[in-house]
RNA sequence: GGGCGGUUAGCUCAGCCGGUAGAGCGCCUGCUUUACACGCAGGAUGUCGGCGGUUCGAACCCGUCACCGCCCA
């Protein structure tokens, strides 16, 4: 006998670990089934789990137990990566409490310790995903600085290098002067400040008293300037292009140069051109020719290219030093309050400085081509579709992707220099010297170029580096490309668009067939979760408290496309009811020795009811299927909750229990077998969404030697049946209409009263004795009169009765010193109000004569009968009134 | 400045091909109906953001405006 409640902190590990000990969770390359692939997104190894990450991982695994019950080879390939500059953070942070730095250790101890680390606190985001019911192939598991993946990365820098795809290039980037690494366009965050514009005199050589004002917000950088420019058609300063200005401070002579980046309405329309410390600039720099004064060191601190009293500033304090000298010599022409923004690190949060290094660069441009038109035919389509337009602006308007970063832990560049320092970019180091021997004709030593590469390089390479590339393996040939790529939108840029680049280039086929982009998850007033604001919800604790399946089936039923989900606890509070209602489901059938009956055919039903709801699960089971075939998870959702507890749950069982405790031994004994069946079906279709407690009752429900997890997905063609639909329905519209007239006539719940019914058609009537049981104890009947004596009717009347219309009959209700005939006739009026409105609605559509010489010849036939009906309904409760009048 | 998304019941949101506006939560009323009060039954609530257009017919299609959110510069 089931427990009295669900309690799904004793259920959840023991499934589990019987599912991924059992191999339930495994790929298999021989298998005969097709296969279904999806690449999980590997989280950072320094991650543990959080909101965003419950929903991801919620759909993948929705999609996979999915489609591993339709009959597929699923694989669900997991790994984490190794998050290069975040994991090197944290085990500095370590090292700092311990008062050592990373240079103290040297690079080889301090990688050694990071391995620790990941060795000991690596596995949380793994666990958690366990915890989350996470189906993916577990032994396949890969992480990104494996030996494996490390061969992928190394063959694929230097096969792109021999290609020309990757070069050595000097280039302004974004350089992080905290962590001393170039770092990501995509890393780094603008933030609005309220800053100010300087206003600048610069004199003109050889003019006195004639003086140039440019305007800047960063007036440090004054030290390195090599130009003023202005609008070629700006006739303001027309006459002083081609003259010189003396830069104040610096004494240095710079040309006054034409260019259309000056814009002549901000600020004086004149610019200072520092072309060494800002992406503009630097453009400006390479049109006119001019040189490149980097003034900054790696701690963007002041370099011996300033005059000797700046030289190892810092900038801010630069700033000041500046201004103020400036003012001195009356060469500070205003200060104007500027909001603007400004760059900042996103793992430092000091502000970026644009810095001019040797960096490693892969032609993203060359690569974007492919991965664009694979989009644009449609090889790879994104849901929802418009997503695609931000994947087209960002491959358009691609750069050059900077891949090479001054940190130690990742893969280290394979590139060897030789003593003149030429470059020998080979896969080993062996490979390298004899690439060098052969070049200088005699065996050299070589050092290694220090650098590792961006972490997106090796994730880049996820959808075929974790099948084994660059071996040939089996898996390789039978899962890429992948089914799908199930994330947020946030990582279009960091990482889909380079496996797309990637997978292409070397593999020669798209990484995955469907992109699905979801959303973000936000609290419930549609913020941003921070740990800031301390609106952080962690799904953790809302599984401690729900349970996992409930916060599960929330996320997915929440997820509708395009839109935010707006996570409130009261949301997962009611679907741990709905899997409390489930639970309680069962153990109704329990109690009434609903068991599973081996070879039981739900196609040779013969009770009505049975027929029909062997049909609605058929219906069920497809509207879910076709709803995650286009990656509806709310609408499969909701489709199933619907079925479960508003028909299974409010009709079918309500339907049973007077089967159940009826004479009729044919009748009972298919009823509980179908209810057996209904409910085996249910835990089928939930079972993606809800996988815990589902398997929890598959087990206690049965003698079961399978799990459910392996268990087929139902397809059930041919069950639905129009004739028990009809028929169930009207039989629902009866006691519908029955209970809304008790309730609204205040007729006690505990009265037992008799039913007069008249007007009802030979089929009807049948139904009516059919059901009679049914309709007695859902409605609360003492007798129901399928064909009322008008006398009995009439008698009625004389002592108060309420009356109703369904269909074509009139429903007499004798309420004999209960009913207030005010009240009931009250109510009638206001049924009639509300017909007269319906018949309204129609009527305005045939006053227009192009409706009827234009609308589809259906539409108008249904718009007829639907009149037909509600003047015959009109008319039954006017003479209802009557009568009540009459009495 | 460019792009994308949103605006439907008190709240959160569905509404596929244009043809009778829906769900959950909340609210109100009643109920120890032997699966379930994490429940049952019933009920109220809408200028589908504004304006214009297309159409026999618009929540849905087109245009425009307003407001909110996000991304990019």
């Amino acid at each position: 006998m089931l427990d009295k409640t669900y309690r799904p902190s004793e259920v959840e590990p023991k499934h589990y670990e019987q599912w991924e000990k059992s191999g339930a969770f495994a790929a298999r390359t021989d298998s005969n089934r097709s296969p279904y692939t999806i690449m999980m997104p590997p989280p950072n190894v320094t991650g543990s789990l959080h909101m965003g990450h419950a929903l991801t991982f919620t759909l993948q695994d929705v999609l996979v137990r999915y489609h591993r019950m339709a009959g597929r080879d699923a694989l669900w390939q997991p790994g984490t990566d190794h998050a290069g500059i975040a994991t090197q953070m944290v085990v500095e942070r370590q090292l700092e409490a311990q008062g050592v730095t990373r240079h103290d250790l040297g690079r080889d101890k301090f990688i050694e310790r990071v391995w620790d680390w990941k060795a000991e606190s690596g596995g949380t985001i793994t666990r958690q995903l366990r915890r989350l019911g996470a189906s993916p192939d577990w032994a396949k598991e890969r992480f990104t600085m494996d030996e494996g993946l490390s061969d992928a990365v190394r063959k694929v820098f230097v096969t792109l290098y021999k290609q020309g795809l990757i070069y050595r290039d000097k280039r302004l980037v974004n350089w992080d002067p905290k962590l001393h690494t170039a770092i990501s366009d995509l890393e780094v965050e603008q933030r609005e400040v309220k800053g100010h514009m300087w206003h600048f005199k610069y004199p003109v050589e050889g003019e006195e008293g004639v003086f140039i004002t440019v305007a800047t917000t960063r007036p440090e950088t004054m030290l390195g300037d090599s130009a003023v420019a202005v609008h070629p058609e700006d006739e303001r300063y027309a006459a002083l292009v081609g003259k010189m200005v003396r830069l104040p401070i610096v004494g240095r002579l710079i040309p006054i140069v034409a260019d259309e980046y000056s814009d002549p309405t901000k600020g004086t329309g004149a610019v200072k051109i520092t072309p060494a410390h800002d992406f503009n600039d630097f453009e400006v720099g390479k049109r006119h020719d001019l040189p490149q004064i980097n003034i900054f060191d790696r701690d963007a601190k002041l370099n011996d290219a300033v005059p000797e009293d700046y030289r190892g500033m810092d900038r801010y304090d630069a700033r000041k030093k500046i201004i103020a000298a400036m003012e001195e010599l009356e060469l500070l022409d205003k200060v104007e309050p500027n909001p603007h923004t400004v760059p900042y690190g996103d793992r430092s949060g000091v502000v970026i400085e644009p810095w001019l290094t040797d960096q490693w660069y892969v032609d993203a441009p060359t690569l974007a081509k492919p991965a664009l038109e694979a989009v644009e035919t449609g090889k790879t389509k994104f849901h929802p579709k418009h997503w695609e337009n931000t994947y087209y602006e960002w491959m358009r308007n691609i750069q050059p992707w900077c891949v090479s970063r001054q940190i130690w832990w990742g893969h280290q560049v394979p590139a060897w220099y030789g003593p003149d320092g030429h470059v020998f970019v080979e896969e080993q180091e062996a490979e390298a010297l004899a690439a060098a021997a052969a070049h200088y004709g005699k065996a050299v030593e070589l050092t290694r170029d220090t650098d590792v590469l961006d972490t997106w390089f090796s994730s880049a390479l996820w959808p075929f580096s974790t099948l084994g590339w660059p071996q040939e393996t089996p898996e390789l040939k039978r899962y890429y490309p992948t089914d799908v790529l199930v994330t947020g939108f946030d990582i279009i840029f960091f990482w889909v668009a380079r496996m797309m680049m990637m997978g292409l280039h070397f593999m020669g086929d798209v990484p995955f067939k469907d992109i699905y982009i979801h959303a973000l998850v936000r609290d419930e007033k549609g913020q941003k979760m921070s740990k800031s604001k301390g609106n952080v919800i962690d799904p953790l604790v809302l599984m401690d408290k729900f349970g996992c399946d409930a916060v599960r089936f929330t996320l997915a039923a929440l997820a509708a496309q395009g839109r935010d989900i707006k996570l409130a606890e009261n949301r997962v509070e009611g679907y741990r009811n709905f899997a409390t209602k489930l639970w309680n489901a069962a153990r109704f059938c329990q109690m009434n020795e609903c068991a599973p009956v081996d070879g039981f055919a739900p196609d040779a039903v013969k009770e009505i009811v049975n027929r029909w709801v062997v049909g609605k699960v058929a219906e069920t089971a497809d509207k879910v299927a076709q709803a995650l075939a286009g990656y509806r998870y709310d609408a499969a959702a909701n489709a199933a909750y619907q079925f479960v507890w508003g028909t299974f749950c409010d009709w079918y069982l309500e339907f049973a229990k007077p089967i159940f405790g009826g004479t009729d031994e044919a009748a009972k004994a298919e009823t509980r077998a179908t209810a057996a069946w209904v409910l085996d079906s249910i835990l089928h279709i939930l079972h993606p969404f809800m996988p815990f407690i589902t398997e929890e009752l598959w087990s206690q429900m049965g003698n079961r030697d399978t799990q459910l997890m392996l268990r087929p997905w139902p397809v059930l063609p041919g069950l639905h049946d129009g004739a028990a639909e009809e028929e169930m329905d009207w039989v629902v519209r009866m006691i519908s209409t029955i209970r809304a007239v008790r309730s609204e006539m205040n007729v006690p719940p505990s009265a037992q009263v008799e039913l007069l019914a008249t007007g009802l058609t030979a089929a009807k009537g049948e139904w009516a004795k059919t059901h009679a049981d049914l309709i007695n104890r859902l409605a609360r009947l003492a007798v129901l009169e399928t064909a009322a004596d008008p006398q009995r009717v009439a008698q009625a009347f004389s002592h108060g009765a309420a009356q109703m219309v369904v269909d074509e009959a009139t429903l007499v209700l004798p309420l004999a010193g209960i009913i207030d005939v005010d009240k009931e006739r009250a109510r009638l009026e206001k049924e009639i109000v509300r017909v007269e409105s319906e018949v309204a609605k129609v009527d305005k559509k045939f006053a227009n004569p192009d409706f009827v010489a234009r609308a589809a010849p259906e539409v108008v036939e249904e718009n007829r009968e639907r009149r037909d009906e509600w003047m015959a309904a009109k008319t039954k409760l006017q003479e209802a009134l009557q009568r009540l009048s009459g009495a």
